[in-house]
RNA sequence: GGUGCGGUAGCCAAGUGGCCUAAGGCGAUGGAUUGCAAAUCCAUUAUUUCGGGGGUUCGAAUCCCCCCCGCACCUCCA
């Protein structure tokens, strides 16, 4: 079975191969640590987590790398002058008026002054909503998942590599720029070449910011800056790294190749920034590529629109989780489903209503894993992915990650009977390692952190239901449900008698 | 203006030349079940139709041409 997937690089679906058999060496554009991860964010991340997860299952080993930016780029970091505010420093103010309205937990952060604290704090805050959301990348943290500011001599070393090659100069300003005139194939991956780009640039590029380089596209590979508020000593004078170098040097340093086999991110990192990394890389590595596959996700929206703050539709992980959306709390299986569920190339149109469809979807999933391992005391048989529903579901996904189609052979297949239910387990155990909501590989915690502090006696009401029922007492029956479905659980009949489950969203 | 992706039922969405009188999910409707519900199961739900118009072909949602519409990037953004 074939692996296709588009390629940003060619615009084409292209067969899939690493250039080692079995060992895929990917790496996805991470989170900057200046704010809680939003939904949209973690589209992204789930994306390539769902690559990583598929190829595991087609038999690679697959050696994946996300990085944490924490370096505090400025808000404008793209002109010349470094211009703007620093995140960072934008990152602390908020974090401070968080403390004083409560917001912010005691103790979390002792000194939000100090940058690489408010790092760390946005950090944490991401590997657990990564966590909660069954990124599998989140459990090697940190091996696999580098911090910027630990990479600033590397760096700085292929920064020397770059100058030397005559790939990059010092400007005027004493700053060090990637001179894209050294690498004609700029503007590969996007198509925007130089003359296009000079073409586009309309009134945008002040001429002002433009002196100091040779060409307006150039880009800054370090900034010497005392007045930063994260600095370090270089040749080039003390001060920080341009935004795109940290990309390549990580790649490089932790998947120990100059060429890997993918690189994912979000579609707006397409231009300029994986741009430029193919330009360092390939500048510094002196090799025809970079990544030999560019995977990107399109933007999600949020009904129907895009996604930002102005609108009040600006959801972070957290907020969806704690209800926010529906109303009550959110398990994270059902979001990490509603994120993964439709396919990467499309717009994906972030809906309450959505959300609820897949706590169904999720629910059934884990209903029928109970029931096949209650069935079978959790023995599942030994099969390999030649089994005709995995052939089909893996089949599906081979093809460009198609997700929809491979969704269309699991639902359907899950309402037939199944007389062999130890065969019928291990393939939706498979199935389940690819998707990760039934159950989810850490729920166990989960479960627990959910249901802690539970004021209502759940077990209590469900059997007062049973005995009304008994003694035919339907007011109080129906009154008893209604507690339990108010207080956010699903209430239903079975042969033990009443049931109650807590609404997953 | 440049570059790229897309437009399939009430909604999400698969299908890229004949097995399509178009998968699957949600929803809706009818039925079984239930004290009533929920869950579950069964049935029905695009029948000159796949954004519009031309063309190629024995045959097109699928190929070609033109047009319309949406989205994204070209500036920080996943």
């Amino acid at each position: 079975m074939s692996i296709r997937f588009y390629n940003t690089l060619t615009n084409q679906t292209e067969e899939f191969q690493p250039l080692e058999p079995g060992v895929v060496r990917m790496y996805s554009c991470g989170p900057t640590v200046y704010d809680f991860a939003h939904i949209g964010n973690f589209r992204s991340f789930l994306f390539a987590d769902l690559i990583r997860r598929f190829l595991e299952v087609m038999g690679n080993q697959v050696i994946h790398v996300m990085n944490i930016t924490d370096v505090g780029h400025m808000t404008d970091d793209q002109l010349a002058d470094g211009g703007g505010e620093d995140k960072m420093q934008a990152a602390a103010k908020r974090l401070k008026e968080d403390k004083k309205s409560g917001k912010v937990p005691e103790g979390a952060i002792a000194n939000p002054d100090d940058p690489y604290q408010v790092a760390h704090y946005f950090t944490q805050a991401f590997i657990e909503d990564a966590r909660k959301l069954g990124l599998k990348l989140a459990f090697e943290y940190p091996q696999r998942m580098p911090h910027a500011t630990a990479c600033i001599p590397e760096m700085q070393q292929m920064i020397s590599e770059l100058i030397q090659k005559q790939h990059a100069y010092v400007g005027g300003d004493g700053a060090v720029y990637f001179s894209v005139e050294s690498f004609p194939e700029y503007g590969r991956l996007s198509g925007n070449t130089l003359d296009q780009l000079r073409e586009g640039s309309g009134g945008r590029v002040q001429e002002a910011d433009q002196i100091h380089k040779r060409h307006p596209a150039d880009f800054l590979l370090w900034k010497p800056d005392q007045s930063h508020i994260m600095k370090w000593d270089s040749p080039w004078g003390t001060g920080y790294p341009g935004w795109h170098i940290e990309c390549s040097v990580m790649a490089r340093k932790l998947l120990e190749r100059d060429v890997i086999d993918i690189h994912t991110g979000g579609e707006d990192l397409i231009f300029p920034h994986h741009e430029c990394e193919i330009a360092q890389s390939c500048g510094a590595n002196e090799k025809q590529h970079f990544a030999r596959f560019w995977m990107h996700a399109r933007f999600l929206m949020v009904e129907g629109e895009k996604m930002s703050k102005s609108k009040g539709n600006f959801f972070t992980v957290r907020d969806v989780l704690q209800g926010k959306v529906t109303g009550r709390p959110v398990h994270p299986a059902v979001l990490r489903f509603e994120l993964i569920k439709s396919h990467y190339r499309s717009n994906m149109n972030f809906t309450e209503k959505g959300l609820r469809d897949s706590a169904g979807a999720v629910r059934k999933l884990n209903e029928f894993e109970r029931q096949l391992s209650s069935q079978t005391g959790g023995q599942a048989a030994e099969i390999d992915n030649s089994h005709p529903v995995l052939a089909e579901f893996l089949g599906a996904l081979s093809d460009d990650l198609n997700i929809a189609g491979a969704l269309g052979v699991l639902f359907p297949w899950m309402s037939q009977p199944h007389p062999d239910p130890h065969t019928a387990l291990a393939v939706l155990r498979t199935i389940n390692r690819i998707l990760d909501v039934a159950p989810m590989e850490h729920a166990e915690e989960l479960d627990e952190e959910v249901s802690g502090g539970e004021a209502l006696d759940i077990q209590g009401l469900c059997r007062g239901i049973d005995e009304a029922r008994a003694t035919k007492d339907w007011p109080r029956a129906d009154e008893l449900r209604k507690q339990l479905q108010e207080a956010g659980y699903e209430v239903r009949n079975s042969p033990e008698g009443t049931v109650a489950t807590r609404q997953l969203a």
